[in-house]
DNA sequence: CTTACATCCTGATTGC
DNA sequence: TGCAATCAGGATGTAA
């Protein structure tokens, strides 16, 4: 499930392998994902030099020539992964390839995505801000403009549970499931206590563990849960350093008691019964 | 405005 | 063992 540290952890891989390169054919072999891929989707980019990688929330902004930016989104299953002749094909499960982009190298990008929750949608780039994917999200949780103080001022009135509201990407941008999980296990916060009953302290602790959550993370290239693989294929390194996500009934690493697992706004929510109050 | 919930999809897991 | 049912989950659209 890749979340904002997965995305980070790609396009700074990608960028040392394919910023200045040129698409030199595009292929569609399934248009059907979240949107359908417009069927002129191949003539907009091939010609098109990859000038820059750019990041917002969980979304991959791929700026090209021409003053056009594909946005790729990998929704639950989807992964990005340049493909050249050090490694064979065989390695790859080209079951679910949707978008293949071949470039002036030889090397090919290729987007797979098994269950097709996934995004890839053009746009011109100065409309990119204000696109519908990108006009309402929240501040970048990485960014200046995310602190104590914002957190407070937009938890005022609401009923939500902390962790949805952790994961809603209008109050904060690119946390999912994964690391909502992490960060409140991290600030000693359960993830259902409701957020207007929070005090000041507790969403200091949880505006202070968001960053440093998702830097580690990003340090490690990211968290593989079942299928998610950087764009070498490779697993992130995270994975092993999750306190309580997919550990229901673990000892709690730093208490010994057995990890919860409760459903909160319809996902799995871990957590320490001792630890998080 | 906020919140709740169904929907999309397929691989993995669980149940019989 | 094998097949069928269930679950998982990000974003979105609709309804309350």
């Amino acid at each position: 499930m890749p979340e904002l540290p997965e995305v980070e952890s790609l396009r700074r891989l990608l960028v040392r392998s394919v910023v200045g390169r040129t698409i030199v054919h595009a292929t569609v072999t399934n248009a059907a994902l979240r949107r359908r891929v417009p069927s002129d989707f191949a003539r907009q980019i091939v010609g098109r030099r990859i000038e820059r990688l750019g990041r917002r929330a969980k979304y991959l902004m791929v700026e090209l020539g021409g003053e056009l930016t594909m946005l790729v989104h990998l929704g639950m299953s989807g992964s990005l992964t340049r493909r050249c002749g050090a490694f064979p094909e065989s390695s790859f499960d080209r079951r679910h390839d949707h978008l293949e982009l071949k470039l002036d190298d030889r090397s090919r990008l290729v987007f797979n995505d098994p269950r097709r929750f996934g995004l890839v949608k053009l746009v011109a780039r100065a409309d990119a801000a204000s696109c519908s994917e990108l006009r309402a999200l929240g501040p970048e949780p990485l960014g200046p403009d995310f602190n104590s103080a914002y957190l407070a001022q937009k938890a005022r009135g609401r009923r939500a549970a902390i962790k949805n509201f952790l994961m809603d990407q209008k109050v904060v941008a690119g946390i999912g499931n994964i690391y909502a999980a992490e960060i409140l296990f991290r600030a000693g916060v359960r993830p259902a206590r409701r957020v207007y009953t929070l005090s000041r302290t507790e969403l200091k602790r949880i505006a202070e563990a968001t960053p440093n959550v998702l830097r580690e993370a990003i340090g490690l290239r990211g968290t593989t849960f079942r299928s998610y693989r950087d764009s070498r294929g490779k697993p992130g390194a995270f994975s092993r350093r999750l306190k309580v996500y997919g550990r229901e009934n673990e000892p709690c690493p730093r208490c010994w008691a057995p990890i919860k697992n409760v459903v909160v706004g319809q996902r799995a929510s871990f957590f320490c019964p001792r630890c998080q109050h």
